[in-house]
RNA sequence: GCCAGCGUAGCUCAGCAGGUAGAGCGGCUGAUUUGUAAUCAGCGGGUCAGGGGUUCGAAUCCCUUCGCUGGCUCCA
């Protein structure tokens, strides 16, 4: 490619991913290459290598990286017979390349030379390494060959690259950000949550403050699904063996379930899904309920990937005639409810059977036909751009994902709306149709929200842990400047409370900017102080964290403008 | 589960060619009674994640268990 103005940002990224592999096999002769693809945010390489790369050694290479692009060094296209380029591959010591060339290469290949490096490669790629100069290399990590779990373990290096160094600056300050709004961070300094040695790995303790936040969210979300003709349930967290069975969970996910506890010598297991119990009430239609599933000591993460968790899940029983209208209804209830949370802009996956491979999938083609259209109205009814994925469905069913964007452009899976033909059957579900005869009806899993823990992670980092006044655990914090003045602001605090907001009053002996200083840090959305002038005339001085002092505000108004926007669910405080 | 790394005071971290543990912030106490992001002084606080080993001696080296981090695999 010659224009390297309007280069795609996948084309520098690949070129990047070729170029750190040149700069790998200059310093450490004897590496083994394997692919190294540009990815989202950037590109890797992976290498097969006995020595762990080291921190200093990605510092190394990236020094080498940009001394190559200094050099301006031309990359070169190939295109070479199969076996010939087996033989160059075999020649350069590359015996992956040489195993891909095999698998993937066509008759002739293409492969990508840029002074003694080579790579087997579809291209494109820029004209030279000249163009490669904004890059870093930001981690190494283990992968496996192929993907494969029992393939060999190779080393990934990850890196950026961009066109210029200002946008290279950028992306590195957005990593920062992403980090100083991780919400583990944000969990203790907030004192929202906890987890803990003694307890175990992936097990959450929620603190006053994150619990508050969690009993609003649910409690916002009960009143929604009640107005919205929902109806609540609440289920045990172990069921018998036999009801495991029935559903299926013991065949597909046993793995994932924790080992059976014997009661009256009957194995009973602790609760993967809350399904089962749910068709066991059948007409029931939504619930919260606690899951708990064994996963692999390496896959945790914060609030995101737990052992015990809270599911929003509904499970919606209908008959043919009524689906389109069932799915429509759930899709405009659940971009609603996102909404509230302040949510608005989602990214919406269909994902459908893969047509290559039916046989994977349990269920009448006739019922996945039917649900698929009534999935695609649904959403063109509501004209939700979406994404198809072929072949993502789910062995039972089809499937709407809506993945909420946070603000800092990050996207994350929420929503999933699933139709499910496994367990109908299997729990040989029937109603009676006008005709006087038995018919299965459909079955669709819902969850909103997806898990409340792992939703409560995406608000904190959402929201940078400053969150709207509705939901904040603490909404008003009031600052007595004099000790004197602390009668008055105690009053205050009641007057407040007994209004509904939730309200703390800080009586340490420090001088008020300290008092400031850490109602802000406590990202408290509405900080009132109050000193002699706001005693004698019986009013409060407003702070609002982000738009400074907003002086003096009388109480009975401050206090219906607050309950106001707590009722509205502003997503902003505006006084 | 796999690869790599990490685990020192409540938090953030220093100490590590092996010689018996330190800072800042927070906390507590006292003085200060304070007007919009840190008042000053003093004090307490750690079986250096747990267990085992090497050594005269281990926070430091080795093994192991647990937990955490970045990925991989997985995620009904």
């Amino acid at each position: 490619m010659s224009d390297d103005s309007h280069l795609p940002i996948e084309v520098l990224r690949h070129s990047a991913a070729h170029l750190m592999a040149h700069a790998v096999l200059d310093l450490y002769p004897g590496t083994k290459t394997g692919i190294g693809p540009a990815v989202e945010t950037g590109f890797y390489y992976d290498f097969l290598r006995d020595e762990p790369f080291t921190p200093e050694d990605l510092e190394k290479i990236e020094a080498r990286m940009k001394e190559i692009a200094r050099e301006n060094v031309p990359i070169e296209r190939l295109v070479l017979a199969k076996d010939e380029a087996v033989r160059m591959f075999e020649g350069l010591g590359q015996p992956l390349k040489v195993e891909l060339i095999r698998e993937n290469g066509d008759a002739s290949v293409t492969v990508y030379r840029q002074g003694p490096f080579a790579d087997f490669c579809l291209g494109p790629h820029v004209a030279s390494t000249g163009l490669l100069q904004n890059l870093k290399l930001l981690s190494v990590s283990g992968a496996y060959w192929k993907g494969d779990e029992r393939g060999a373990q190779m080393q990934r290096i990850y890196g950026a690259v961009f066109p210029t160094g200002k946008e290279l600056d950028d992306h590195l300050k957005l990593l920062e950000e992403a980090k100083k709004r991780d919400h583990r961070r944000l969990g203790a300094e907030l004192d929202l949550f906890s987890t803990n040695e003694e307890l175990g790995g992936g097990l959450i303790l929620w603190h006053p403050k994150g619990a508050r936040v969690r009993a609003i969210i649910e409690q916002h979300w009960r009143e929604r699904h009640w107005a919205g003709g929902y109806d609540i349930l609440f289920t045990p967290h172990i069921g018998r063996a036999t009801l495991w069975q029935t559903s299926g969970h013991l065949g597909f996910y046993k793995d994932s379930m924790y080992s059976p506890m014997d009661i009256d010598d009957q194995p009973y297991y602790l609760k993967p899904m809350n399904c089962p119990f749910h068709i066991e009430i059948y007409k029931s239609r939504m619930r919260l309920g606690t899951v708990y599933r064994y996963e692999r000591s390496g896959t945790l993460h914060g609030l995101l990937r737990v052992r015990g968790f809270t599911q929003d899940d509904a499970h919606i029983i209908c008959t043919p005639g009524q689906i389109e209208d069932e799915i429509l209804r759930v899709l405009d209830f659940s971009v609603s409810i996102l909404a509230d949370f302040g949510f608005t802009d989602n990214k919406i996956e269909l994902s459908v059977r893969d047509p290559k491979n039916p046989g994977k999938y349990c269920g009448a083609d006739e019922l996945w036909c039917r649900a698929e259209a009534s999935l695609v109205k649904a959403l063109e009814t509501r004209g939700y751009p979406y994404e198809r994925m072929e072949g993502e469905a789910v062995f039972y069913g089809p499937k709407i994902d809506i993945k909420i964007k946070d603000a800092i452009g990050r996207h994350w899976q929420c929503t999933t709306i699933q139709f499910d033909f496994n367990m109908s059957e299997r729990f040989d579900m029937t109603y009676v149709g006008e005709d006087g005869k038995e018919h299965r009806p459909y079955m669709v899993h819902r969850a909103l929200l997806g898990s409340l823990e792992r939703f409560f992670g995406v608000l904190v980092e959402h929201y940078n842990g400053s969150f709207p006044l509705w939901l904040a655990p603490v909404q008003v914090m009031i600052l007595p400047i004099a000790e004197r003045h602390e009668d008055y602001a105690r009053a205050l605090e009641t007057r407040l409370r007994e209004g509904g907001l939730r309200t703390g009053v800080d009586l340490s002996r420090e001088k008020v900017g300290k008092k400031i200083r850490g109602a802000e840090l406590q990202k408290v959305p509405l900080i009132l102080v109050v000193g002699d002038k706001e005693v004698e005339s019986g009013s409060a001085s407003l702070r609002v964290p982000g738009q400074g002092d907003k002086g003096a505000v009388d109480v009975a108004r401050f206090l219906e403008k607050a309950q106001e926007l707590d009722r509205l669910k502003s997503l902003v405080v505006n006084f």
